[in-house]
DNA sequence: TCATCATTTTCGCATTCATCGAAATGAGGT
DNA sequence: ACCTCATTTCGATGAATGCGAAAATGATGA
């Protein structure tokens, strides 16, 4: 698999000779496609990459809730849910309803949280 | 749905009166069944929160590669390369082969893939 | 209008974390 | 012995995270 072919001197990245020059090209090609999407697919996963706010989605799987019972249940100020719901809801996962004072908080789309169910679901059944 | 009964002097959280005990405790119970695993979730989207591990799990779909190999189709150093492989294949994500001197990675589990595609169609299908 | 209330936001800090290079080390192969 | 590919340790760097304090916002009601 490795054909041996140094690589020129342009190789300033790795000098290491191993490498099989189509095959790096040809996956280099093929993740072209797909990059345009990676970095939001990656700030996607480091919103989920947070107890807090992974707590949030599974607290309003069922119901809205406002700020402060929120808090509550996570056990949070309410500045600092406040952030936490902020990210979310910035990155459009939440809905957001004003009733007089209270501002209730729902989830956006359900598939979140299916998907979020999924992915439990494959670590889970990893471990087992 | 605020019950207006306000917190007692254990409310130190938050003196906001506006949450409804049952609910919040229901809700606390609810979530306590999961809590468990959320750390373990949080983990593991962590590990997925970066564009250069994600590359790494596309590159590696089709076929095993190398770290030489794989280090040339990120445009990244062997020694980064490597660090950014440890970290999945310590989170037992990638399989990893001994050739003589070369290393061969592969994907441990299918299912990641799928997981990480789906989750990447939730995103494109919101976008959209 | 003024005080109050739930929430949001700004600012800032402390802490953690993440990525990566350099160099030492391991382990194979010749 | 001596390359070679890969791993690891160490360290520096910079970035990001989470959250508190407090001011700001905007609705409510007296």
């Amino acid at each position: 698999m490795a054909n041996g072919r140094p690589l020129s001197k342009s190789a300033d990245v790795c000098k290491v000779p191993c490498f099989d020059h189509a095959k790096v090209n040809s996956l280099r090609a093929s993740l072209a496609k797909q990059e345009a999407q990676l970095p939001a697919l990656a700030e996607f996963y480091k919103l989920l990459g947070n107890t807090t706010r992974l707590k949030i989605l599974l607290a309003l799987e069922k119901t809205e809730l406002c700020v402060c019972d929120i808090a509550h249940v996570l056990g949070l100020s309410i500045a600092a849910t406040s952030h936490q719901l902020k990210q979310l809801y910035d990155g459009a996962w939440l809905h957001k309803r004003d009733d007089g004072k209270m501002v209730y908080y729902r989830l956006q789309n359900a598939n979140l949280l299916t998907a979020v169910k999924g992915d439990l679901k494959l670590l889970v059944s990893r471990a087992g």
